[in-house]
This record gives structure tokens, C-alpha cells and sequence, in this order.
DNA sequence: ATAAACTTTCAATAATACTTGAAAGTTCAA
DNA sequence: TTGAACTTTCAAGTATTATTGAAAGTTTAT
């Protein structure tokens, strides 16, 4: 396959597998670029490679290193910022599996916590309690798990996998 | 806290989560509703509780069961479908992680078979292929824990958990 | 066969999310 | 200070996705 046509699927398809990741397309196409570049980008450069206006470039490029997959480079003489990706993909791992915890399973701890407490004892009323305390460990065990991944040093994860095979 | 204002928090919260996690916020709300209902629910009920239309209801509902996280119930003596959900969480997390499986993971992991023998040797193409090769291997590796959590009977997971604390 | 009870479909509409591009803001060298 | 080089913002426009509701389809009892 030629590079050009392989270097477009692969983007098409990192932008298609980020919007069901709750990462929207062009942030993750943005990302996929930088993985695969040898030198940090520019805006400009995004912004040609991607056909996308620059206020979109702009806009996905700090919400890149919001999510912490993006940094800047500043180059010695130029005034223009330049971008570059993490390549590590454990390193890339943990940082989503942060944020996401962040900004998604620590808001559902929250909210359990407070609604298990709901009076009552309508047969209707322990359902309810029976059901969202087992979310609640639910969500603690998986809490846990990914504290454990995210404090790993090293590849923890897949170490163990190795040994259940 | 009032029985209904928990009931509503739960099910508003459960949609918002759901939309993030590439599953529908009607659909997330049916399950939620369905979770804590201590008896299956007809199409009506479901367009009374959440206030939305028959089409809706009924397009939600089957996308439930196509997840595997809903079945019809035939209630004796009744034309009407009933529906319920599995209540058991690990269960739910097994369709998920499956659902998901097939969706997203599996035509990654096909494309990136595909790309990873672009031909050319030029810095870039080897960049190119380092970089898709490691997110094929990644893909891989998730792959397997994935099919693991999906085949365990007993919940191996958490057990191996408890270990590593 | 008919009709009542119920489910499904789908074109139109509404809601949401994304993108653009030009204007405003910032920084810095001279 | 000025203005050129660059970045950020945001209102308006576009695209995408979800929802409605009425009509068409299906099933079952009689």
C-alpha cells in the first residue's frame, strides 16, 4: 500500500475510533498526525494537512494538551509554536484512562454517594438502594483498577496478562 | 434525600454518562430506568416515566436488546411486550466490553493490519510503521484482556485485583 | 375475514455538536 | 510605541445525530 493512501486511512479511521471515544474527530485526527510525524507541526501545518480552519486547529490543539497527548516545542528563532505527540503508547494510555476517570467516573462516585442514601423502605426504595450500591462498588473496583494503571510505572497490566495466559 | 428526586438524578446521570461512552442518552436512560424497576416495564410505561415518544421508545428499547442488556418479557394473558434488564453488573460490563469489542476495537485492529505493510523506506515510512506497529501490538494486548473479562465465568478481575494490593 | 391491540418505520423536525473565518488579542523586535 | 507575526475568541453557519408522531405493518381473538 502506498504511504499517502495508508497514512489517510489510518487518520480517517484514529478520527472515527476517538468520537466513539467521546474525543472529538478532528482532535483525535490531529492526534494521529502527530503520532506519526518525525518533526513537531505547526498550526499552519495541521491546519494544511488537515484542511481545517485555523480556529479549529487551534481550538483541538489545546484541548490536545488539556488531555495532556500534546506538548509544545518552541524552536530556537522562530516565533510560531510548534506541536508534538507522545509516541509512547502506555504513556497515552494513562493519560486518557486520567482524564476519563476525571472527568467521568469520578462525577458518577459522587452521585452515588449521595443518592444511596435515599430514605424510604418501599420494596420500590430498596431496589433502588440494592441496585445503585451495587453500581457504587462497581464503580469503586474500577476505580481502583485504573489507579493502579495510572500509578504504574511500568507495564503492570499486561505483565500479569502474560502470566494468566 | 426523597425517593424521586434520587430516581431522577440516577436516570439523568446515567444518560449523560452513557453519551460518553458512545451509547445513546435515551438508550443509557431505558437501562438505568429498567435497572431499578422491580418489574418489567411496557413500551408505555417507559414513554410515560421519560416523557418521550413511542418511536423513540421503541427504537431504544431494541437497541437495548441488541446490546444484550435488555430482554422482552411475555407476561401471561397480555399482548403487550414487556422488557427488563439483567441486574447483575459484572454482567453488564461483560456486554459492554463485547459490544464495544466488535465496534470499535475489531475494525481497528483489521486496519491496522492493513496499513502496517505500506511499502517505501523513505524516514517517514519508517516512522509510519513503527508507530501503527506499536498501536497494532497495543491493540493486541488489549485485545486479549478484553476476551478474558468477556469468557470469565467468575469475576477473575477483581480477584486478581485484591492480589495486587 | 375482520378489527382491535399492539409494534415498527420513516420523513420531517428539533436539538446538539462541530467548524469557519474574521476580528480582537498578544507578543516582541526594532 | 509601533506594527508585523502570531494566537485566541466567538458569533454565525454547517453538519450530525436524536426525536417525534402519524401511517403502515403485524399479530391475535373472535
Amino acid at each position: 500500500m502506498k504511504y499517502s493512501e495508508a497514512k489517510e486511512k489510518y487518520i480517517h479511521a484514529w478520527g472515527t475510533l476517538g468520537s466513539s471515544w467521546g474525543v472529538n474527530r478532528t482532535m483525535a485526527q490531529i492526534h494521529a498526525l502527530l503520532m506519526v510525524s518525525i518533526e513537531p507541526l505547526s498550526t499552519e501545518e495541521i491546519m494544511e494537512e488537515l484542511k481545517i480552519s485555523r480556529g479549529n486547529a487551534n481550538m483541538n490543539v489545546r484541548a490536545l494538551m488539556d488531555w495532556g497527548l500534546a506538548d509544545k516545542v518552541l524552536v530556537a528563532g522562530e516565533r510560531k509554536e510548534y506541536f508534538k505527540a507522545d509516541k509512547d503508547i502506555m504513556k497515552i494510555g494513562v493519560q486518557v484512562a486520567k482524564e476519563r476517570k476525571r472527568r467521568e467516573l469520578d462525577p458518577i462516585i459522587k452521585l452515588l454517594n449521595e443518592i444511596t442514601v435515599v430514605d424510604g423502605d418501599t420494596a420500590e426504595v430498596k431496589e433502588f438502594r440494592k441496585v445503585t450500591k451495587d453500581l457504587q462498588k462497581f464503580a469503586g473496583q474500577t476505580e481502583s483498577v485504573l489507579d493502579l494503571f495510572i500509578k504504574s510505572k511500568d507495564n503492570w497490566f499486561f505483565k500479569i496478562l502474560g502470566k494468566l495466559r
